[in-house]
DNA sequence: TGTCGTGCAGAGGTCCGACCACTAGAATAC
DNA sequence: GTATTCTAGTGGTCGGACCTCTGCACGACA
């Protein structure tokens, strides 16, 4: 990425990272009109949107049309599709965002057993609650589904362990977008969800990591299922790529 | 972020996208000029450059002024400095990073003594002699230190998690960028490494996973020590954050 | 009095065309 | 042969014009 002195976009990032650490800017607030801050900067305007589009991509900033340019608020984010253009560059597997997201997400209900306070037991109640009023609308309890393990990551303490499970997640729906699931497994998927609840809120790490643990491999089994029929493969890569000098064709 | 259709930024990131997807364009490969581009595509060269810019901050397209704009090669990363900003903007501590960064690599050693191949094995060894031929240049060892991680995510197996480790590591080096090492500890540091690398060759993962849950311990309390004296703290956020509707000074 | 529609001001989005800055390789001088 | 200089090609910056969207004030209407 470009130097930190020459570039304009970098002079941007930093002028707004330095504000951001010393305070003067905090998550919601509303930087000045892009003409205004670019003659302040002494800047053209659109080196200008260079970097707060540099700072929105990567989810710092949020521009609205007809609107302003605000500090990113609400819940830390990564790049929202990163890791979505990511995986089709470096081909990930299925599999690997699964298991990614095993990982994390177990890890995380055993830290939010040990942390997790009231209010968040309690609002992980009522997302089971919802869950099982909305068994027959898959749509609205994928909504419940993913509240609830957001809450989970809240409150397990970690931020950025949140962030990275945010960032898998969301990766996954866009590339299951389409399967809708059946409603006979939402039955099942509330009852692990409501024994997950109950590990965490006995403060039961092994066992919340334990259940968070059956609960994602059995989803992904059944989303293999749904697919191709196919298991999880075990593919390998001694890829020997060729570099093209010249531009590929468009 | 901009929607799908209207707007041009989008227009270029889908185009990329399914080339990339097609297959039509592989990691290293060069996309045309600009100029060239933009009229291919029927829209102007600034919001060319608007789509080639997002995508560049995350990582997919590498962009090098008077050479040309080239797809990312290498290990897959997320955004180089997008943790490190939100960091900044939503107050991640330091232990939180650790803790991040120790549970993705101890889970990694973990897969990669399960995983791991000769070729791995093989490099593992070699990073560890350099480690402890460089235990008197701290410079020169942390590059082998680096290498030696990266080989583990690598042997591991699963690209998506060894992005995220990547992710969270390079934060880590970019906050503490000015801390030196002593040179004592360089020598305790390489004996893990080797204990680390032992159980990963021997496929032992329990080991392989409690050896690095402890050299990343000792790490973060070591760190903690020289830089303030003060122990991982636990703090709390119920921030009542205001929002502010007139863009703040500058 | 309350509601709805319209217009306007201000913000970001797109475009153009010119010029600057950097890089790599070709041409040249030694 | 080697070192230097030149140059074509490519991304970077500029400014200034115009388009589009959003929120809100204002007024017409019921």
């Amino acid at each position: 990425m470009p130097k930190s002195d020459t570039h304009m976009t970098m002079r941007v990032v930093n002028h707004i990272r330095t504000m951001i650490e010393s305070g003067g800017l905090q998550p919601g607030d509303r930087i000045p009109p892009e003409r205004e801050f670019a003659r302040k900067l002494r800047i053209s305007r659109a080196s200008l949107r260079t970097g707060i589009g540099y700072l929105a991509a990567m989810g710092v900033m949020d521009v609205r049309h007809g609107v302003g340019t605000f500090v990113a608020d609400g819940p830390p984010e990564l790049g929202k599709s990163s890791l979505s253009l990511l995986g089709a560059l470096h081909g990930f597997q299925s599999w690997q965002m699964f298991e990614a997201r095993r990982i994390l997400e177990s890890e995380l209900a055993a830290m939010a057993a040990e942390r997790g306070r009231e209010q968040h037991f309690t609002a992980l109640s009522e997302e089971v609650a919802e869950m099982y009023a909305t068994v027959g609308n898959p749509i609205e309890y994928l909504i419940h589904d993913v509240r609830f393990h957001r809450v989970i990551a809240q409150a397990s303490g970690n931020p950025i362990l949140a962030a990275l499970m945010e960032t898998i997640t969301s990766a996954l729906y866009d590339e299951r977008r389409k399967t809708a699931e059946r409603s006979r497994d939402l039955k099942e998927s509330a009852d692990l969800h409501r024994e997950i609840y109950r590990a965490i809120r006995s403060r039961n790490a092994a066992e919340a990591r334990a259940v968070m643990e059956r609960h994602l491999t059995m989803a992904q089994s059944a989303q293999d299922l749904e697919l191709s029929g196919a298991p999880a493969p075990l593919s390998e890569n001694g890829k020997p790529r060729k570099v093209r000098r010249k531009p590929v064709e468009v």
